[in-house]
DNA sequence: ATCTTATGCATAAGAAAATTATGTATATTT
DNA sequence: AAATATACATAATTTTCTTATGCATAAGAT
């Protein structure tokens, strides 16, 4: 994913997020996304990848289309109504996160 | 460590960091010290806790120096040379990680 | 014309980092 | 006396990722 560890186990909050805005993506297209937004800091692997957007559309987070675009495949994904839900969930999760860690390298105010 | 998978691969900085401004710190108060900072929302495990401060000082990272306070072992730990360089990097890597994050899921700019 | 890069999917083996479950031991509080 | 807090440790398992590989078509470069 990234020569960071830090974005091990934010994978699935990045998907959900961009299927929430893309409205319907393809694999391909959120590596590509992905690596767009972060000027290319965040290169999302297909190894990575493939089997999160299986998992979630196993857990029932998101369900796919299949579209032929110039005789190549593509698997159109765009999460569920539970998906949403989920996606909301783990952007407040994100949120205290970051508040949490900021305030772990860059305590704001101290409590002694 | 959290109920939020997040927090996956952010121990070392987190005990880095600790350590850097605590001078010296043994494992159970960085336990409740992450615990105070963050109102009970992080806690960190023993299971791993332990094995990364191991880890970290068998990469020298990190330099032990063991105490007996009322009957009780402490080791304290603290940051070697290249400890801090390496603290500093970490600190580096959570900053940009941070602010990809946040422009992933809030995009404050768009390219096109 | 051929080679490389880009597009597009997929899985399998292995590594890394955590969780969960134990285990030992002393001190303090109820 | 029992429960909780303090203080360390490790082993089995799970989760998540990397790395490597595989297949296939389209587009661009030499």
């Amino acid at each position: 994913m990234a020569n960071s560890k830090l974005y091990k186990g934010s994978l699935n909050t990045i998907i959900l997020k961009l299927l929430d805005e893309g409205g319907r993506m393809y694999g391909y297209e959120i590596t590509q996304k992905v690596k767009e937004i972060t000027r290319g800091e965040l290169k999302i692997t297909e190894g990575a990848l493939y089997p999160a957007l299986h998992k979630l559309e196993a857990e029932g987070l998101l369900v796919v289309e299949v579209a032929k675009v110039d005789n190549r495949l593509r698997k159109y994904y765009k999460l569920t109504e539970q998906g949403v839900k989920e996606k909301t969930n783990r952007l407040v999760e994100l949120e205290d996160f970051i508040r949490n860690m900021e305030q772990l390298v860059n305590p704001k105010w101290t409590i002694n």
